[in-house]
DNA sequence: ATACTCCTGACATTAACCTGTCAGTTGTCC
DNA sequence: GGACAACTGACAGGTTAATGTCAGGAGTAT
């Protein structure tokens, strides 16, 4: 087995969150343990965070590798571009990732670049405080990944101010327009939203699964 | 000599944009032509945009290399949630750079990975039609990277609209409000303007060079 | 057509990297 | 304190990767 398979195979046997102990590694790859220690140290010595605590075993933080990558100078500003707009307008969780992110990148490049990707910095888009449609962003985030049900107050174009219960299945755009997609309880029916008409989006204790006639997959089925 | 710094003093030496030889780059590295002809392919399977024409030599785009790093699951997600904006609200090299990018990113992940991305790419923020700052900005962003000078419209908070000729020096955020400094040829002085009182911004033909009173630095050692 | 330079395959040799073994140390958990 | 498991260094031997050499071919520019 070639080394660079094994690092690789080890990290997706740890993406689980468990402790995982180097004989138990080490016996699944067929190789000893002081072989496991070894990929251990090269592991973290490349960035990978895996900590080992004795008598206890290892451990992996969720990862995703990215092997090395080669940007034109234009591709290297988006990025920069993309993480400082990330850094300004996301929830904090995003937030501190661009960051955690950016720095990361500036400490692997050589000097002069790490100056032009600074001043980006300092010229970032205007967008917190005018887009109307975004404050409510986090919270659908979040209830989106967490399969968690919301409380919307909609105003709809008609100026009718209406509360709904949804499960929120996913956000989109058309055109310029922003929108939501959920199942909606009042109606009994998949509705859009669009993000600039809801007043307040408050999340509730309630999970959902999937379930016949309400989920993504049935909506986007349904499209013409 | 360690192959893979052999690598990276290749492209570095390469950055010039000027064609090289093989031979020549041969015997600046201590190593055969044969040799340069495998380092070659090794760069170009690696995706650096290297490319040799027969009976001329070899030639390399602008590059920035970046090793392998290690994301975790929500810098992963700030990554491309920022490429995903910037391929909203930017202008079109920075638009097709970050879509680029992106494409990039896709092809060396497994494929669960890149479902995940898939799906942010119907989740992005609203900013484009809403921000009444932005409509500008490529238009600056570009004058300042070209050192262009620009004819402005600007409605003073008073209401006043006066037209400036001006040396673009740098954008930043104050808080929440966006800001363009330069040097303004009407009032002689540096001044910040707002972005979202910015009527029109006309790159003009004239380029400007660092003038004694008139350079960023200088604008900078002034600040208090 | 000629000069030039990239291009590729094959093979023997060289260089670099990796592994298992062994011994000893250290920190966590109960 | 004892069991457990990470941790580290050193060395001999094994494995993999890389290189130079040689031969032959192909495309560009003049």
């Amino acid at each position: 087995m070639l080394r660079q398979n094994r690092l690789f195979e080890i990290m997706q046997l740890m993406r689980d969150g468990q402790t995982h102990r180097a004989e138990d590694i080490a016996s699944r790859m067929g190789v000893t343990p002081r072989t496991v220690y070894r990929d251990m140290d090269t592991l973290a010595a490349s960035g990978v965070p895996v900590s080992g605590a004795r008598g206890v075993g290892y451990r992996l933080a969720d990862v995703i590798s990215l092997p090395p990558l080669t940007l034109t100078d234009v591709e290297f500003e988006a990025l920069n571009l993309g993480l400082a707009i990330a850094g300004e307008v996301a929830d904090a969780a995003l937030k501190s990732a661009a960051l955690s992110l950016a720095e990361k990148i500036d400490a692997v490049l050589p000097e002069r670049i790490t100056a032009e990707a600074e001043a980006w910095k300092f010229a970032v888009y205007p967008f917190a405080d005018t887009a109307r449609g975004i404050r409510h962003i986090a919270t659908l985030r979040a209830a989106i990944k967490a399969r968690q049900k919301l409380r919307l107050t909609y105003t709809a174009q008609s100026g009718t101010v209406t509360t709904r219960r949804v499960r929120p299945l996913m956000m989109e755009h058309l055109g310029r327009i922003w929108l939501l997609t959920a199942w909606c309880e009042l109606r009994s029916d998949f509705r859009t939203f669009r993000l600039d008409l809801i007043e307040s989006a408050e999340a509730l204790p309630e999970l959902f699964t999937d379930e016949a006639g309400k989920s993504l997959a049935e909506f986007q089925a349904q499209k013409p």
